[in-house]
DNA sequence: ATTAGCACTCTCGCGGTGAGAGTGCTAATG
DNA sequence: CATTAGCACTCTCACCGCGAGAGTGCTAAT
């Protein structure tokens, strides 16, 4: 059956419709609430037409309809107007980013903030993340008498640390002078060059120091999940009413899954957005969930992702400009802070 | 009427059982589950006395006894019997803890990972805090032409950073010898006098530098929140079977009210720990919670906190110990750290 | 002091039921 | 020929009543 123009807007009404009120849509409501010059009866007959088109979904003989990971795709890519992101609220959201002076980890976890309360789902931002990472700078501080802290500035601006136990007692100054030493070696590199120079390091200290050097590098993507917001709001929603849904989304929400859940942004160009519906998805626990997902940096090989994760029935209309707009907001701050 | 011996044992018998099951506990579970010389007749008149003095609850006319705060509190005090934690369980965390290289931040949240693991209930793990923070070291590290990272490591080897925006153009080198500079000067400094010594210095950058370091060193205490794991075991708990329960659990653990909540620790000396059963929490949406809370760190004016919260029906014997030995572990491993 | 026995109370799960919402279909309508 | 009024039919959901089961409190016997 073709789609034709009105039962496409039929459609799309009623997506608008239930993903306001989470309620099947009737096809009373939609006469009701949408002044669409026809009787429920006709619309019935589109909707009857819908569905076997596939675009909805009926929970049971006598309720109404609900859309189908095929009419969400629909919609999403078609059918909807996106709302940009108010004047107001992007000046707001300038200010505490300005205001905020903590650097790149502060921004991102603003802005996963931001994003859950903008949009009243769960907010993914993760770190950048190099595909190589290359030391900028290490600096060697004393903390005992035979322990020193190994400092390492990455070139995208993140610190890594990690204790070194000292061959033999050293002064600040000493250390000091070791550290100059790896610089010179160990600027610019990357984690494997830094362990082959490490090794071939005659000094004990200077060795282990650039050995662990190498180590942070590497581990410097590992470091710690992405931020995260929203969870307490995304509960709320009432596809989560009962223990067994909440509990689950928790379980997935804290474990530290969030990473799989942001690799599907791999192919997202900076700038753009990407969603995936239900089904789309290839996680199992993600058949019911939706994402909006988008990559900022990525040009200098630094590429992090800013997300939404939320039920199927998302207001996709508001959630995807903001989600870009957040996006492009951190690629620009961090343009500034990567030389 | 007054607490016999028997009466104890009984009231004993009766929270372990609670405990276990989560079920208001019979007589009769009381008699066939802990070999009781008694008849259940018997049991109901100790327990109507134990119920009279406080010490157990009824839900209603025909349900099991359950403890309330008052009960719990005799147990805990007098009643229980403190599980060591066994030698086998020791040695894996010890294990897992040396591994751990990354330095306090990564013993800090595997401290509260194995912590919720062990007790299936929240851990909490907040970061040392210093009553009055000084700086160790700090290096000035370029990034763009005009703008450095500003890196300080302070005396609790945790290390803060920023961005600062240069007046003129610096090579590193110059910002090497800037450092060396404020190094010489702010080292060993507090952030009052750090914003002091700021305002006398006579070069833009070494004056902006020191003044970001002294803000460093203020905000300090304030960076992120303490590692919390845990939070979808809690969620398993009977207790929060119904989804009003486990959203408002869910709402109070993510939201960042964790530090108040901790605060309670504030007179307990290291190696000790405290309990807070129920009503004895200040806070209100904590009237049925139970906290087990200890402080490591401490006399060298660093201190920080391990604490188990979870319902009131909480395995005290078993987690108590547990706390306990976790915070003294961090207590060590600190020792090592800060010089 | 302990215990057997028993009446009493309260919860909980179950099946039934009726109102309400919504559909699908048919026949009438412009 | 598309639209619509009308109506029978279906399914859910909240509510009610009820009986089984669990557990107590009390009394009288040991």
């Amino acid at each position: 059956m073709a789609l034709t123009d009105r039962r496409a807007d039929i459609l799309a009404r009623l997506v608008d419709e239930y993903i306001d009120t989470a309620v099947p849509v009737s096809s009373r409501a939609l006469v009701d609430r949408h002044r669409l010059g026809l009787s429920t009866a006709t619309i019935r007959n589109e909707l009857a037409a819908l569905e076997q088109d596939g675009y909805v979904t009926h929970p049971h003989t006598s309720a109404g309809r609900v859309p189908s990971d095929r009419g969400y795709r629909l919609y999403v890519q078609t059918l909807m107007t996106e709302e940009a992101v108010p004047q107001t609220e992007r000046r707001t959201v300038e200010h505490q980013f300005h205001q905020a002076s903590g650097g790149l980890d502060e921004w991102l976890s603003l802005a996963a903030t931001v994003l859950a309360g903008w949009v009243g789902n769960a907010a993914i931002v993760t770190r950048p993340r190099a595909r190589i990472t290359r030391l900028k700078h290490v600096q060697l501080v004393q903390l005992h008498e035979d322990t020193a802290l190994v400092v390492a500035v990455m070139d995208d601006g993140r610190v890594q640390q990690r204790i070194l136990s000292l061959h033999g007692l050293l002064t600040q100054r000493e250390l000091s002078a070791s550290a100059e030493r790896l610089n010179a070696r160990l600027s610019g590199r990357d984690a494997e060059v830094a362990r082959a120079v490490g090794q071939e390091l005659t000094s004990a200290n200077d060795r282990l120091a650039a050995l662990i050097v190498a180590e942070l590098i590497e581990s410097h993507h590992a470091t710690e999940g992405p931020y995260l917001d929203g969870v307490q709001v995304v509960l709320e929603q009432p596809e989560f009413a009962s223990p067994e849904r909440m509990l689950e989304a928790v379980r997935h929400l804290v474990a530290y899954e969030l990473d799989r859940v942001v690799s599907v942004a791999a192919d997202v160009e900076p700038g753009g957005t990407k969603v995936m519906i239900g089904s789309e998805n290839s996680d199992p626990w993600l058949q019911e969930w939706s994402i909006v997902i988008s990559s900022y940096g990525g040009r200098g090989g630094l590429a992090g992702t800013v997300a939404v994760l939320g039920p199927m029935r998302m207001h996709y209309a508001r959630t995807i400009p903001r989600v870009r707009y957040l996006s492009a907001l951190i690629d620009n701050l961090m343009r500034e802070l990567v030389s």
